[in-house]
DNA sequence: TTGTACGCGTTATCAT
DNA sequence: ATGATAACGCGTACAA
């Protein structure tokens, strides 16, 4: 590959003097800058990355820890982050994250030997070395779509907690009462959206719901929402709606209504979670809880440059706002007329909710 | 960030000697491992890239091509591929590109910069010079999901034109004949896929397909689909079935059917094109050709590993085999039973094509 | 305004 | 078996 020193051999001028050109520092006579920039561009010539990243002690990199089964959301997600960050000349690393202690392992291994210059969390590690280490050397992090207690790392991310109300407190209004649940594990957002779940019958000062109206499963795929959704079907056939943790378990139940014979909404109302791109697609299309992917993703760029570039996040509020986007999955139960204290007329049909 | 020279300050031995403990090379002294060793762990400490990379002449990075829109069988392509890359040792990095001539010259600004040690081209890039420039300095590059007559690079795929043949055959043999295609653009595999829809009506000796039972759409999104199927219905109600070059093209064009209340298969049947994983979720679930993606993503890093390490990339053949997924959305045309020259009986229902 | 010299962290080579 | 030294490509302080 060409180098540094073979276009100041080729421009009769020394090595520093290509790196002032290159770098658009001054002091260069505006002929030689010419010749310079000629030659470059003839040669193709191209900084080398690890040279540069060497002297420079920095990377030009930032870090995403994402988990290796991402979904639809996610990849939304990243893709605007990435887009951010390549606009502020930064290039991206993906650190791919299993469930499991080894990978989490092998994950703060990459982190110290990429020495990155900012790392982007939009999976919540179990293993708190991970977040030591971050903290200790005060590498610029970034949480995306979770928050943590224990360390002082901006977040960014929606109130759960009040979005999974959101969704459920809708089906309350549609008339429902034997609502159910496909819930998931490990993440902080498991937690906090049953939570959410829970506070809608409290808050109206309901028995709490049964234990029968629950499916936990052990992922968030598709088949584990059809295997959630069967579950929920023996445990406890008088429920006439269902909560998905995440857009992919609730079209994985729809798949097990459908196969059943059951009819969404008339049989049984669906709401899931994160509005990922296909959602609008599927017959019902799904009423479900968008997440500002966008904002978030934009606001997470923002503050990792932010935090390279001057060591501050300022700028709250990091807890963006949620919205409900009804479609097709919800209507009233059976025999039960909708609610009345609602005042909201009859379902938005179509795409309404597409957000074309 | 602590080096390789504060490690031999605090094991009392020179630089040299704790890079060949690092790198398990010989000539050490057991002992002296044992020191080294000990001290790497507790001070934590892990090689820095960059240097290695620039003394060593090679980045350990493999690039990977990808289109920034990619859908969910890339990205179970891509998955596998870095999963076998990460147990070689080998770190992954992904370009994306869009369609637009801008992102391609920067995509080759970016290999050029890098120094990758090899390349995956999941995207069919349209400007020859990324090309040119691989093979003039004789990047090792693979080629995932298609092939190129104008460069031997080696390449992992399927025969696209018998596979979409497969697919149209299907659609005949259960009796239809006015047969729609959502056909996209800019990619080989499209004009190969609609070579294979075009060759099943030759080689039955039919009449060719009608210009309107064609709908071309721009890109392959799940709205393009939806488009897509919309003016296929208004160029021509009759058909009675539709070749979708994608799944994703036939989620959407299920979703204009939902719409317009016809039923699928009982009004018009469908067969997609790569066998995404909610394909097998969707409400019927798409009949579709499966690619396999296992299979390929490990070919295709056995092969750039290879093509590094020796610079030999045999073992062919590299077009693997497609597999026709049968599952609920094709029946018999309204009024028309279905084809007695096919031996099969009805259709698979369920998810037995789920591969679970 | 331009060039020289050094250092970044690592490994390979050669000397010991 | 171990250590000293050079080199990888680049940026920068400092000399000119």
């Amino acid at each position: 590959m060409t180098s540094i020193k073979d276009i100041a051999r080729l421009a009769g001028v020394s090595p520093s003097t290509v790196s002032r050109v290159i770098n658009d520092k001054e002091y260069v006579r505006a002929e030689i800058r010419d010749r310079v920039k000629a030659i470059v561009k003839e040669k193709g010539y191209v900084q080398n990355h690890a040279a540069r990243s060497m002297v420079l002690r920095r990377t030009f990199t930032v870090g995403i820890v994402i988990p290796d089964t991402f979904n639809m959301f996610q990849r939304q997600l990243f893709a605007t982050i990435e887009h951010h960050l390549e606009e502020q000349g930064y290039r991206t690393m993906f650190i791919f994250v299993t469930w499991s202690a080894e990978s989490e392992s092998a994950c703060l291994r990459k982190l110290k030997s990429e020495s990155l210059d900012g790392i982007i969390m939009m999976h919540e590690v179990q293993n708190p070395a991970v977040y030591k280490y971050l903290h200790e050397y005060s590498v610029p992090v970034v949480l995306c779509t979770f928050g943590s207690e224990d360390f002082p790392f901006p977040a960014v991310r929606v109130d759960e907690c009040a979005a999974a109300e959101a969704a459920v407190a809708h089906l309350m209004d549609w008339g429902h009462r034997r609502i159910g649940i496909i819930a998931g594990t490990h993440f902080r957002f498991s937690v906090q959206r049953a939570e959410g779940y829970r506070r809608v019958f409290e808050s109206r000062g309901m028995e709490p719901p049964k234990d029968s109206w629950k499916a936990t499963v052990p992922s968030y795929s598709l088949e584990e929402g059809r295997r959630g959704m069967a579950r929920l079907l023996r445990q406890d056939s008088t429920i006439t709606a269902v909560f998905a943790m995440t857009d992919e378990l609730a079209i994985g139940a729809m798949r097990t209504l459908h196969e059943a014979g059951l009819k969404v909404p008339e049989d049984l109302s669906v709401v899931g979670f994160d509005d990922i791109d296909i959602s609008a697609y599927t017959a019902p299309a799904l009423t479900t809880i968008r997440q500002p992917i966008r904002e978030m993703g934009e606001r997470t760029a923002a503050l990792i440059c932010d935090l390279i570039a001057e060591g501050k996040a300022e700028g709250s509020p990091f807890v963006l706002e949620h919205r409900l986007i009804e479609r097709e999955s919800v209507a009233s139960p059976k025999g039960a007329p909708r609610d009345s204290s609602t005042q909201d007329g009859a379902p938005r049909l179509g795409t309404g909710g597409l957000g074309l």
